[in-house]
DNA sequence: GCCAGGATCGTCT
DNA sequence: GACGATCCTGGCG
């Protein structure tokens, strides 16, 4: 069986919480997925949002933990991050894959297309229905559920993040080891190297 | 099947 | 006024 996250999960270390969210199973509404694919981001970050300063874009950052940090990217797509560390500590782990498993006709619907339901940011959001209207929503009450997996631990993978511009050598990726649902072929950070 | 380029708009400088 | 934690379409091999 599995076991309800509560909103102590989230308060700590953004790469603990990270990892600890693969394997795990997300839903909104009727919709839900396992998480195969996230990405920590911190204020010591260049690449984060809340690096330079609170905005009022991002104050949702730096609140409490536990709730959701929804934003539009490139005007047309909505990603959403899951926030870390206690209140006062600007940190969130964004959500980038999901392998669907309840509800996957209605995110046919909504995505308009077959394939491909939940294998990228902004799409994952649209295939669940996420909107800017969910931003500063607490993640671990309705419509949002989260569930933890009993007992196996999902292998976990980390390597370099992606679709940014900044940091992109830090490898705060993580990704369940061989998912076909990530968002790209996973290559190892051993592979990297070269 | 793979790669390159465009779409689109809120937010920050 | 410029940029971005992305996605989709069209063209070519």
């Amino acid at each position: 069986m599995s076991e309800a996250i509560g909103r102590e999960f989230f308060d700590r270390s953004v790469h603990e919480v990270a990892p600890d969210l693969i394997g795990c199973t997300l839903a909104v509404g009727p919709t839900a997925g396992v998480i195969v694919e996230t990405e920590a981001y911190d204020a010591t970050d260049p690449a984060c949002h809340a690096f330079g300063g609170p905005t009022p874009r991002n104050e949702v950052l730096f609140g409490p933990p536990g709730v959701a940090y929804v934003y539009l990217s490139y005007g047309i797509h909505s990603l959403l991050n899951a926030v870390c560390e206690p209140e006062g500590s600007a940190a969130a782990v964004l959500i980038r894959a999901l392998e669907p498993v309840e509800g996957i006709e209605l995110m046919r619907e909504r995505r308009g297309r077959g394939d491909e339901l939940c294998s990228g940011p902004g799409k994952l959001t649209e295939a669940l229905g996420v909107g800017l209207d969910l931003n500063g929503a607490p993640i671990t009450e309705a419509p949002f559920e989260l569930r933890q997996p009993a007992g196996d631990r999902t292998e976990v993978v980390s390597g370099p993040r992606i679709g940014i511009t900044k940091a992109v050598d830090l490898p705060w990726r993580y990704c369940a080891a061989g998912s076909r649902f990530a968002s790209k072929p996973w290559i190892s950070a051993g592979e990297r190297a070269a």
